[in-house]
DNA sequence: CCGTATCCAAGTAGATACTG
DNA sequence: CAGTATCTACTTGGATACGG
Protein backbone atom coordinates (compact mmCIF):
# COMPACT_ATOMS: atom_id res chain seq x y z
CA UNK A 1 0.00 0.00 0.00
CA UNK A 2 1.24 3.43 -0.97
CA UNK A 3 1.74 6.12 1.07
CA UNK A 4 1.34 4.20 4.73
CA UNK A 5 2.07 7.46 6.45
CA UNK A 6 -1.12 9.15 5.33
CA UNK A 7 -3.65 6.51 5.42
CA UNK A 8 -2.04 5.68 9.41
CA UNK A 9 -2.54 9.10 10.51
CA UNK A 10 -6.44 8.88 9.42
CA UNK A 11 -7.31 5.79 10.69
CA UNK A 12 -5.36 6.99 14.01
CA UNK A 13 -7.62 9.39 14.25
CA UNK A 14 -10.59 7.39 13.56
CA UNK A 15 -9.44 4.94 16.21
CA UNK A 16 -8.77 7.83 18.48
CA UNK A 17 -12.30 9.36 18.26
CA UNK A 18 -14.50 6.31 18.76
CA UNK A 19 -11.80 4.31 20.98
CA UNK A 20 -13.15 5.76 24.20
CA UNK A 21 -15.11 3.11 26.14
CA UNK A 22 -18.42 3.53 25.46
CA UNK A 23 -18.73 4.95 21.80
CA UNK A 24 -19.34 1.69 20.36
CA UNK A 25 -21.71 0.68 22.51
CA UNK A 26 -23.28 3.14 21.89
CA UNK A 27 -23.16 3.41 18.06
CA UNK A 28 -24.07 -0.65 18.87
CA UNK A 29 -27.29 0.22 19.78
CA UNK A 30 -28.30 3.10 17.63
CA UNK A 31 -27.73 0.76 14.51
CA UNK A 32 -30.41 -1.09 15.54
CA UNK A 33 -32.90 2.16 15.70
CA UNK A 34 -33.50 5.57 17.61
CA UNK A 35 -33.87 5.35 21.01
CA UNK A 36 -34.54 7.63 24.24
CA UNK A 37 -31.52 8.45 26.83
CA UNK A 38 -32.83 6.20 29.26
CA UNK A 39 -33.12 3.26 26.94
CA UNK A 40 -29.70 3.77 26.11
CA UNK A 41 -28.85 4.08 29.69
CA UNK A 42 -30.67 0.74 30.41
CA UNK A 43 -29.34 -1.25 27.38
CA UNK A 44 -25.56 -0.41 28.30
CA UNK A 45 -24.72 -2.19 31.48
CA UNK A 46 -22.39 -0.12 33.59
CA UNK A 47 -22.36 3.14 31.77
CA UNK A 48 -23.22 6.08 33.95
CA UNK A 49 -25.76 9.15 33.37
CA UNK A 50 -22.40 11.28 32.80
CA UNK A 51 -20.59 9.29 30.59
CA UNK A 52 -23.67 8.70 27.85
CA UNK A 53 -24.28 11.93 28.02
CA UNK A 54 -20.96 12.74 26.96
CA UNK A 55 -20.37 9.80 24.35
CA UNK A 56 -23.84 11.06 22.74
CA UNK A 57 -22.71 14.81 22.68
CA UNK A 58 -18.98 14.15 21.10
CA UNK A 59 -21.16 11.42 18.69
CA UNK A 60 -23.40 14.23 17.86
CA UNK A 61 -20.69 16.98 17.01
CA UNK A 62 -19.23 15.03 14.62
CA UNK A 63 -22.34 14.69 12.74
CA UNK A 64 -22.90 10.98 13.52
CA UNK A 65 -25.74 10.80 15.51
CA UNK A 66 -28.94 13.59 15.41
CA UNK A 67 -30.70 14.27 18.84
CA UNK A 68 -34.31 15.24 18.79
CA UNK A 69 -35.58 17.09 22.10
CA UNK A 70 -39.31 17.23 22.58
CA UNK A 71 -40.52 20.22 24.49
CA UNK A 72 -42.81 18.20 26.58
CA UNK A 73 -42.88 17.18 30.56
CA UNK A 74 -41.08 15.33 31.13
CA UNK A 75 -38.56 15.90 28.64
CA UNK A 76 -38.08 13.09 25.94
CA UNK A 77 -35.07 13.21 23.63
CA UNK A 78 -34.30 10.58 20.81
CA UNK A 79 -31.02 9.93 19.35
CA UNK A 80 -30.36 8.28 16.23
CA UNK A 81 -27.41 7.46 13.73
CA UNK A 82 -27.28 10.20 10.71
CA UNK A 83 -26.37 8.93 7.48
CA UNK A 84 -22.85 9.55 8.17
CA UNK A 85 -23.20 7.32 11.55
CA UNK A 86 -24.79 4.62 9.31
CA UNK A 87 -22.31 4.59 6.96
CA UNK A 88 -19.81 3.79 9.79
CA UNK A 89 -21.50 1.11 10.80
CA UNK A 90 -20.36 -0.78 7.78
CA UNK A 91 -16.27 -0.98 8.37
CA UNK A 92 -17.46 -1.45 12.38
CA UNK A 93 -19.38 -4.32 11.57
CA UNK A 94 -15.87 -5.80 9.64
CA UNK A 95 -13.98 -5.03 12.24
CA UNK A 96 -16.78 -6.91 14.34
CA UNK A 97 -16.50 -9.99 12.35
CA UNK A 98 -12.83 -10.41 12.32
CA UNK A 99 -13.02 -9.83 16.19
CA UNK A 100 -15.69 -13.15 16.32
CA UNK A 101 -13.23 -14.98 14.14
CA UNK A 102 -10.25 -14.68 15.83
CA UNK A 103 -11.08 -13.90 19.60
CA UNK A 104 -10.10 -17.52 20.06
CA UNK A 105 -6.77 -17.21 18.22
CA UNK A 106 -5.59 -14.30 20.58
CA UNK A 107 -7.05 -15.52 23.85
CA UNK A 108 -4.80 -18.78 23.15
CA UNK A 109 -1.61 -16.69 22.16
CA UNK A 110 -2.06 -14.56 25.31
CA UNK A 111 -2.37 -17.70 27.31
CA UNK A 112 0.81 -19.03 25.33
CA UNK A 113 2.81 -15.74 25.64
CA UNK A 114 2.21 -15.58 29.18
CA UNK A 115 3.25 -19.05 30.04
CA UNK A 116 6.44 -18.42 28.52
CA UNK A 117 6.61 -14.98 30.72
CA UNK A 118 6.04 -16.97 33.95
CA UNK A 119 8.75 -19.46 32.99
CA UNK A 120 11.32 -17.08 34.16
CA UNK B 1 -28.29 -7.48 12.74
CA UNK B 2 -28.96 -10.05 15.31
CA UNK B 3 -27.61 -9.99 19.13
CA UNK B 4 -25.53 -6.37 18.94
CA UNK B 5 -24.81 -6.71 23.11
CA UNK B 6 -22.38 -9.42 21.95
CA UNK B 7 -20.91 -8.23 18.65
CA UNK B 8 -20.54 -5.11 20.05
CA UNK B 9 -18.89 -6.24 22.83
CA UNK B 10 -16.35 -8.38 20.92
CA UNK B 11 -16.15 -4.90 18.50
CA UNK B 12 -15.60 -2.83 21.81
CA UNK B 13 -12.71 -5.24 22.98
CA UNK B 14 -11.10 -5.16 19.74
CA UNK B 15 -11.55 -1.53 19.75
CA UNK B 16 -10.10 -1.16 23.49
CA UNK B 17 -7.31 -3.16 22.17
CA UNK B 18 -5.96 -1.56 19.19
CA UNK B 19 -7.11 2.22 20.35
CA UNK B 20 -4.40 3.34 22.36
CA UNK B 21 -1.72 6.17 21.50
CA UNK B 22 0.29 4.18 18.86
CA UNK B 23 -0.91 0.70 17.94
CA UNK B 24 -2.40 0.97 14.84
CA UNK B 25 1.10 3.18 13.84
CA UNK B 26 2.87 0.27 14.53
CA UNK B 27 0.83 -2.13 12.90
CA UNK B 28 0.39 0.21 9.54
CA UNK B 29 4.23 0.03 9.12
CA UNK B 30 4.34 -3.80 10.05
CA UNK B 31 2.10 -4.07 7.58
CA UNK B 32 4.98 -3.43 5.19
CA UNK B 33 7.34 -5.48 6.12
CA UNK B 34 9.53 -6.37 8.98
CA UNK B 35 11.64 -3.63 10.68
CA UNK B 36 13.95 -2.79 13.45
CA UNK B 37 13.11 -1.56 16.97
CA UNK B 38 15.01 1.53 15.87
CA UNK B 39 13.63 1.56 12.25
CA UNK B 40 10.16 1.51 13.65
CA UNK B 41 11.11 4.24 16.23
CA UNK B 42 12.92 6.98 13.52
CA UNK B 43 9.17 6.06 11.17
CA UNK B 44 7.16 6.78 13.57
CA UNK B 45 7.37 10.23 14.68
CA UNK B 46 6.64 11.38 18.16
CA UNK B 47 6.64 7.87 20.13
CA UNK B 48 8.79 6.85 22.86
CA UNK B 49 11.32 4.10 23.37
CA UNK B 50 9.39 3.11 26.29
CA UNK B 51 5.84 3.12 24.70
CA UNK B 52 7.14 1.27 21.49
CA UNK B 53 8.26 -1.21 23.97
CA UNK B 54 5.29 -1.33 25.42
CA UNK B 55 2.93 -1.56 22.38
CA UNK B 56 5.07 -4.12 20.50
CA UNK B 57 5.19 -6.48 23.74
CA UNK B 58 1.23 -5.72 23.73
CA UNK B 59 1.01 -7.07 19.97
CA UNK B 60 3.63 -9.70 20.16
CA UNK B 61 1.14 -11.02 22.99
CA UNK B 62 -1.79 -10.99 21.29
CA UNK B 63 0.11 -13.16 18.21
CA UNK B 64 -0.61 -10.07 16.25
CA UNK B 65 3.50 -9.19 15.72
CA UNK B 66 6.50 -11.94 16.06
CA UNK B 67 9.68 -10.47 17.32
CA UNK B 68 13.27 -11.92 16.44
CA UNK B 69 15.79 -11.32 18.71
CA UNK B 70 19.51 -12.07 17.09
CA UNK B 71 22.02 -12.62 19.65
CA UNK B 72 24.62 -10.20 18.42
CA UNK B 73 26.75 -7.13 19.63
CA UNK B 74 25.22 -5.18 19.57
CA UNK B 75 21.88 -6.39 19.92
CA UNK B 76 19.55 -6.83 17.12
CA UNK B 77 15.74 -7.24 16.92
CA UNK B 78 13.21 -7.61 14.12
CA UNK B 79 9.70 -7.32 13.93
CA UNK B 80 6.75 -8.34 11.57
CA UNK B 81 3.12 -8.99 11.22
CA UNK B 82 2.25 -12.99 12.36
CA UNK B 83 -0.53 -14.08 9.65
CA UNK B 84 -2.65 -13.22 12.10
CA UNK B 85 -1.66 -9.84 12.34
CA UNK B 86 -1.93 -9.52 8.64
CA UNK B 87 -5.40 -10.83 8.70
CA UNK B 88 -6.07 -7.64 10.93
CA UNK B 89 -4.86 -5.01 8.19
CA UNK B 90 -8.03 -5.71 5.93
CA UNK B 91 -10.81 -4.55 8.42
CA UNK B 92 -8.45 -1.73 9.42
CA UNK B 93 -8.13 -0.67 5.51
CA UNK B 94 -11.75 -0.54 5.44
CA UNK B 95 -11.96 1.91 8.26
CA UNK B 96 -9.19 3.91 6.77
CA UNK B 97 -10.75 4.16 3.62
CA UNK B 98 -13.79 5.24 5.63
CA UNK B 99 -12.03 7.86 7.32
CA UNK B 100 -10.05 9.27 4.11
CA UNK B 101 -13.72 9.82 2.50
CA UNK B 102 -15.46 11.11 5.45
CA UNK B 103 -12.87 13.48 7.13
CA UNK B 104 -14.38 16.54 5.30
CA UNK B 105 -18.00 16.02 5.91
CA UNK B 106 -17.11 15.20 10.18
CA UNK B 107 -14.93 18.13 10.04
CA UNK B 108 -17.36 20.27 8.90
CA UNK B 109 -19.85 18.55 11.22
CA UNK B 110 -17.41 19.67 14.00
CA UNK B 111 -17.60 23.15 13.09
CA UNK B 112 -20.92 23.76 12.90
CA UNK B 113 -21.74 22.30 16.19
CA UNK B 114 -19.05 24.64 17.42
CA UNK B 115 -20.82 27.44 15.75
CA UNK B 116 -23.98 26.72 17.33
CA UNK B 117 -22.19 25.92 20.72
CA UNK B 118 -21.10 29.86 20.61
CA UNK B 119 -24.17 31.55 19.88
CA UNK B 120 -25.05 30.71 23.71
C1' DC C 1 20.96 -1.48 20.12
C1' DC C 2 17.36 -2.90 22.84
C1' DG C 3 14.85 -3.30 27.28
C1' DT C 4 13.28 -1.97 31.92
C1' DA C 5 12.29 0.90 36.11
C1' DT C 6 10.95 5.06 38.35
C1' DC C 7 8.82 9.27 38.75
C1' DC C 8 5.31 12.45 37.52
C1' DA C 9 1.91 15.35 34.71
C1' DA C 10 -2.31 15.00 32.29
C1' DG C 11 -6.33 12.80 30.87
C1' DT C 12 -10.40 9.74 31.84
C1' DA C 13 -14.25 8.08 34.01
C1' DG C 14 -17.09 6.97 38.36
C1' DA C 15 -20.01 8.77 42.30
C1' DT C 16 -22.80 12.13 43.87
C1' DA C 17 -25.69 15.98 44.13
C1' DC C 18 -28.21 19.55 42.05
C1' DT C 19 -31.16 22.03 38.04
C1' DG C 20 -35.09 22.73 34.61
C1' DC D 1 -36.46 12.55 32.18
C1' DA D 2 -32.44 14.62 30.71
C1' DG D 3 -28.40 17.41 31.64
C1' DT D 4 -24.64 19.72 34.39
C1' DA D 5 -21.05 20.50 38.07
C1' DT D 6 -17.74 19.01 41.35
C1' DC D 7 -14.72 16.06 43.45
C1' DT D 8 -11.71 12.15 43.36
C1' DA D 9 -9.47 7.59 42.03
C1' DC D 10 -7.38 5.47 38.46
C1' DT D 11 -4.98 5.00 34.16
C1' DT D 12 -2.03 6.61 30.46
C1' DG D 13 2.00 8.06 28.61
C1' DG D 14 6.29 11.13 28.58
C1' DA D 15 11.11 12.06 30.54
C1' DT D 16 14.92 10.20 32.36
C1' DA D 17 18.27 7.06 33.86
C1' DC D 18 20.26 2.72 34.10
C1' DG D 19 21.20 -2.46 32.73
C1' DG D 20 22.44 -6.45 29.36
Amino acid sequence: MENVEAECRGLAEVIARIGDKWTVMVCGHLSEGTHRFNALKHRIPGISHRMLTITLRGLERDGLVARKAYATVPPKVEYCLTPLGQSLTGPLAALASWARENRPALEQARAAFDRRAAQD
